[in-house]
DNA sequence: CATGAATGAGAGTTCATTCAT
DNA sequence: AATGAATGAACTCTCATTCAT
């Protein structure tokens, strides 16, 4: 087995890692995931990830600490280059859905992550989504505030855009082998760009005054 | 010593376990669900659950497809009684809403097998959710036909309605924890009735022919 | 390999693992000792132990309640056959040395217990110890108050004898190797007999009036 | 990035180390002691651990040497002092319980590695006790020459000596918490002088002529 | 229909020890 | 003399599943 990653240097193994756990656990669940797996997959031995993450857990955290992360900080680029909050909102959400698309862990652990949150939720975790959440929430609260939206409630738009988002992704196979089967239509031709612009369209109309 | 054997019929045990196994399989995960808690949950021997339903994948189907029928019933029920496709819809959202609530399992069952539909879904699982999407997609097909939606897709509506309802209910813990905590307004205090209330507005705008 | 014990009878089945524990634990550590070689031991899987025993430590409760119920079974049965407490005072000593010489187990096992009496006790160990100093104590309680000791303080002497014995059992092989390497006069002929004879009369002397 | 190095003699290093392992090796087991806790109690880094003790067994025998030698060292120099044999006896058990009471990893090692004397002992360790013990032995021996004792078995008594003492200081807690608990008389509040000085006047007792 | 005993595979985790720097 | 990265072997424990009764 030919070795990618440079040995003896702690940032690149814990980066291979942490990009192998974040496939291994979107594929499979959390706890069907095996270090010893991810070990291998990353060219190292099963110890290493304990001593760059003592815990299975530990290794969990900085997953989805890293997976959140990323998705926030593109968006947050994005949104500097809006001017109005309606591009902004626009920008959220078309940003969003390229970034799931392009990272289709990231759908798949969303949800499963909120499948279970009546389970304690690890600190981090929590406070990077409520870190993602208000960026969107700000963007309707000042949009309402200069008369660009009307009768707004941040959390169930949030949800509606990325639940539909995550959701549209996460079961592409599956809508696929649906249309394939049964010719039933669940759009499962529609490139990611048809279907932001859609929910775009579709939002905006709901925020308009009349 | 004369054992007392506790008789009961095949029916009662088989029911009494995929109800335990429905709360087990929504709080835990599925494979951190363990067969012996199943069974002391449920008043039966371990084996037991192997007699009637061969492995612990058979009785996941099997709640799966409880489950699914159950909201699929209540909802086509509902359904029967409407006149109008918009009353059909409105019916759609609030059933699965209240349903969703009484029934928590529901939503987080639903959430966490759709976050790995990359993996090969159970035949019986897969025409059950079929179903209900189709239910859904004749109201709107319907609507259309007659004039009063514009413009729907239905699937990209169904994982709006499905998508939002879920992750409300199944995160409702963690959004009262935000408000808690952080003073965020995450809809904490919102019943069901008004969640689908605002949704059921907001899509029939979305829906509207202007 | 052929199989001595009755398979599928709890009670030999558990006699057995703990039969077998008490050798590994007084052969090697608690720590060193491992549930696999214990489980081929027995001619058992591995998973059985923890069937029976829920842990290794209770596991090691287990064993330890055991060698200290025989060793107090035994000196209690001799001592109902005693008049006088000097005769008591014999047999216990006498009783001790000769489980002691045929369980070597015991003596291991108890000076690596309170060899770190520091951490933890069981609950269950330390009301089995205090048992059998209890009949000890007070076959020299009674002696006073007869009059035929002077001057006994129960935990000392309790001490001086079981010390005695226990290092005398657990260091046979060491002395042996001294009296050959070096010709060091370590006792190392004596027998157990002869050993308890002379703690006797040291003991007894001890406790004389004059 | 400028990395200060910690520089230490050996010698320093060493002993550190050697400190450190002695605490840990009898608050935990040997096999517990994990070379991770004690570089870090000692504030090197683990490679060094086996850099001057080639590996923990290694270790072990440096602590066990250095134990036994100590003790050796004070209760020769405290016999120099002595005049007759008698004095020597007193001075050997007064000086091993004030030194057993300082340094209570003595006991406590001690009666571990006797716990599991049946396993191998390293030369160093093996040479190192019996060096004690001659010099406890040579003590009778010539207090018998000179009358002063009468039917003296060195090893039993050397036994009977340290083994109690050893016990004494071990179960210390063990002993205030059955006084707690129970109101059992275990000379809980006994120091150890007012034991040394019961163990001496029975022992001479037991060594005197008639 | 029901049980308790038994199994095999695999999981996460720890640790002494070595290697490269 | 000193370090952090790496390893391999071991260990406890859990679990779905089967067997005998």
């Amino acid at each position: 087995m030919t070795k990618v990653v440079q040995k003896r240097d702690a940032k690149a193994s814990k980066s291979e890692i942490i990009k192998n756990a974040t496939l291994l656990f979107s594929k499979k669940d959390y706890v069907s995931s095996s270090m010893e797996e991810l070990a291998s997959m990353s060219g190292l031995n099963k110890a290493m990830i304990f001593y760059y993450f003592k815990n299975k857990q530990g290794l969990h955290e900085a997953v989805m600490e890293k997976v959140l992360d990323d998705i926030y900080m593109v968006i947050q680029k994005e949104n500097k280059n809006c001017k109005k909050p309606i591009e902004e909102l626009e920008s959220f959400i078309k940003t969003y859905a390229t970034f799931a698309c392009k990272n289709p862990h990231l759908p798949r652990l969303l949800l499963k992550e909120l499948g279970d949150s009546g389970s304690k939720i690890p600190e981090k975790l929590f406070y990077n989504m409520k870190k993602l959440f208000s960026l969107f929430s700000n963007i309707l609260i000042r949009g309402e505030e200069k008369g660009c939206f009307k009768d707004a409630i941040p959390m169930i738009l949030y949800f509606m855009i990325i639940g539909t988002l995550n959701l549209m992704v996460a079961t592409k196979s599956l809508r696929v082998k649906a249309l394939e089967i049964d010719g039933i239509d669940t759009c499962a031709k529609c490139d990611i760009d048809e279907i932001s612009e859609y929910l775009i369209k579709k939002i905006k109309k709901m925020l308009k005054d009349t």
